[in-house]
DNA sequence: CATGAATGAGGTTTCATTCAT
DNA sequence: GATGAATGAAACCTCATTCAT
């Protein structure tokens, strides 16, 4: 992650970076967002995010108050991040197939580009989300993005394409469930399986299936109430 | 639990503590399980399982060597308890559709009576599987449950009820990631969502969703390359 | 307490903070006051006393050099506000019966109103009073008070109503501890003997008692020596 | 503090401390007892109570659970023993005077002998007792001693040589105060009187001042009510 | 006069593990 | 097989104080 990403492009300051709060703030955060992903909230280790961050221990204190702030400050900012690349996809103006197709992907990716997003993703639920609870940020986060994703499956429906009373929360639950167990497990599914996930055909491959797994899912002719339930 | 439910029942030991090295293994395991599955591996505490097995400290070094190899065979037992339970299902005595219905019905169940199997997984992937990967065993587990779940896929194909081309473990992690990150990462979902994803409305919901959803692809009666890849 | 009460009054200072160096020194003083009263030397923080005062840290030290200082800064005004008030009673005016009457019933009026003064005395004891042994100003404000004692003293014997021989210090420390005692140590009395040391009645039973003890003393017409001392 | 009394007087421990439970948890308290002595509860060091103790630090938390646990634990015994001594004067055994001068001469005494014990009332009663609160041992332990002294009062009053009406409770604060207050607060006394509080003769004159004061009261033939009441 | 940011030493407490019996 | 006592490293956090502006 582009530390540092045009620092000291000014003459005014010598070659140093104290004095600069929104640096060492950021420093903090991306140092902690590693520490996390590595270790855990538990495993995490104060020194060491601030060694890696290159500041005092004190300073991260002083900004964020505690480690389980700060963990909850690293949360918020993933979710941020997610759902701001999210939005770029600008999922209204495709259709709806391909804007399916398109969140199917950029989910996919961005979890193969940001593992730290799942594994602390997956801490937070170990804590049962205590800090998340705490945060309203995120609640505000998300309704936008279920409204979008409600709106793409209702012009599917609308133009016969997809099926009837799909909801957008579910649907994005195994979206994302299909992507996430699949990289976030895939330690011990490599260890069970005795099969490496990693390899590109196997990325390729998957992808490939869960796309195919949900318009199959969304788009299958029969009804869900003559398959899915007993005749 | 019943702490030395039937003790100094032998002649043999004259008014001493227990001694039966079983049932001091099995407390330690399931006092190890859920110290595991409330707190992680980082934030079990050993002494706390110590504490709930009613036994002393020592014993978890004498019976298992270290907290890590604990931890393992704690993974070991809760896998094998949950293929043990699978087996019974006898999936190749039933018609393809309809096992494959049991299958996810007993995977979402089960995810729901045992939520430490959920959690165990979650923190054995953050440590990306150091543990699992020593263990031959669970390995050994996994390859006929592998076979069975082919042959199953294999009767449905060619029954002309199932699609062509669909590999057992991709379908597996899909059936499994669509129970698991629901059940798993409630917390979080709760949080971002603010839904009540346990309510008994929820659960029986998300139960037919997944159904629908694994038989939906497996019978979509349009081949997966007309749908999934672009034309 | 009123922060910047009339701030801005000059037209000096253009849009800025205070700068009122008598007040932001009061200000830090009463905050330092309460902080030591509540927490002892030790336990005192730096932070919280500037935060009450609601000036900056730094400023602390640029007044008064270090928190050693700023608690011997404290120590001596309250030293000053006392031996002030008790200046005005003009004990040397009233008659000598009345005097002490006057003199027990404002120190125990005073370590009520003032609980500060009990534990900064108290916590000044802890450290052997380092602080104050670097004080002459204390002492200085203390041999008028205990000549002015002596005189009450000389007056009263004179008169006949009071015993012979009691010096002035020795009864002043007497007083004190008797109001000083039961108020200073009132939570650890209240826990051992299980009252309520503070309901009014019992102020006013204690207030009673401690003049009685002490003009009961001073006016005792059996010698000292005959009761006091083995026959 | 005679710290290891007649330790290793045996054969059978080859001069090793360690493994006695019981001589650890003393040495602990009696570190203990010293530091909070010397510096009060916030200013006392856990590592310097260890290292005098001469234990491990981990000890400390073994034996006592934590800092205020183990500053409560010193507060217990050190009233206990205090209780104790008092006991074995037997008052109830000497005729009133005589048993009241023997109370004044012990208090007397044991402050001299323990100045710890003013220097952790002192401490607590900063804190404001919270540790005394939560001890019903000390309130035990103080219900005997006050029926005792009343029962002193009652024989002097009906022996016709004390006043009547005197609350043994009170009279006790009264006498404590008296000596606590010369002791306990010598240091600032002798940095505001400029004198040496400490010297063999001040000592003596203090002893004889104290017992002075409290038989005169009690001894008073004048009635409370001519005296201490305004006419 | 005044400030927010920074520091390093050291605070209490907890940890997994091992010793002596 | 089993125990209570002991260990040292290291955890999170806080402290009084100072720097740069």
């Amino acid at each position: 992650m582009d530390r540092r990403a045009e620092a000291d492009q000014g003459p005014a300051v010598p070659g140093r970076f104290p004095r600069d709060p929104d640096q060492t703030r950021t420093r903090i955060l991306q140092a902690a967002t590693l520490e996390f992903h590595r270790f855990g909230l538990g495993g995490a280790r104060v020194d060491r995010i601030a060694d890696t961050a290159g500041v005092n221990k004190r300073m991260l204190y002083y900004y964020f108050g505690s480690k389980d702030d700060l963990f909850l400050a690293v949360l918020e900012a993933v979710y941020e991040q997610i759902r701001g690349e999210e939005r770029t996809l600008e999922l209204d103006r495709l259709d709806p197939v391909e804007a399916i197709r398109q969140l199917v992907s950029f989910t996919w990716h961005y979890y193969l580009r940001h593992p730290e997003f799942l594994t602390l993703l997956n801490s937070e639920n170990l804590h049962e989300a205590r800090h998340l609870k705490r945060s309203s940020h995120v609640r505000s986060l998300h309704s936008p993005f279920v409204q979008m994703l409600g709106d793409v499956l209702g012009r599917g429906r609308a133009a016969g394409v997809f099926r009837d009373g799909v909801d957008p929360v579910q649907l994005y639950i195994s979206l994302a469930g299909l992507c996430y167990f699949y990289l976030g497990n895939r330690h011990t599914l490599a260890a069970i399986f005795d099969r490496d996930l990693m390899a590109p055909d196997a990325l390729a491959t998957r992808l490939e299936h869960v796309t195919g797994f949900v318009l199959g899912y969304l788009t299958n002719p029969l009804s869900a109430g003559r398959v899915a339930t007993r005749p």
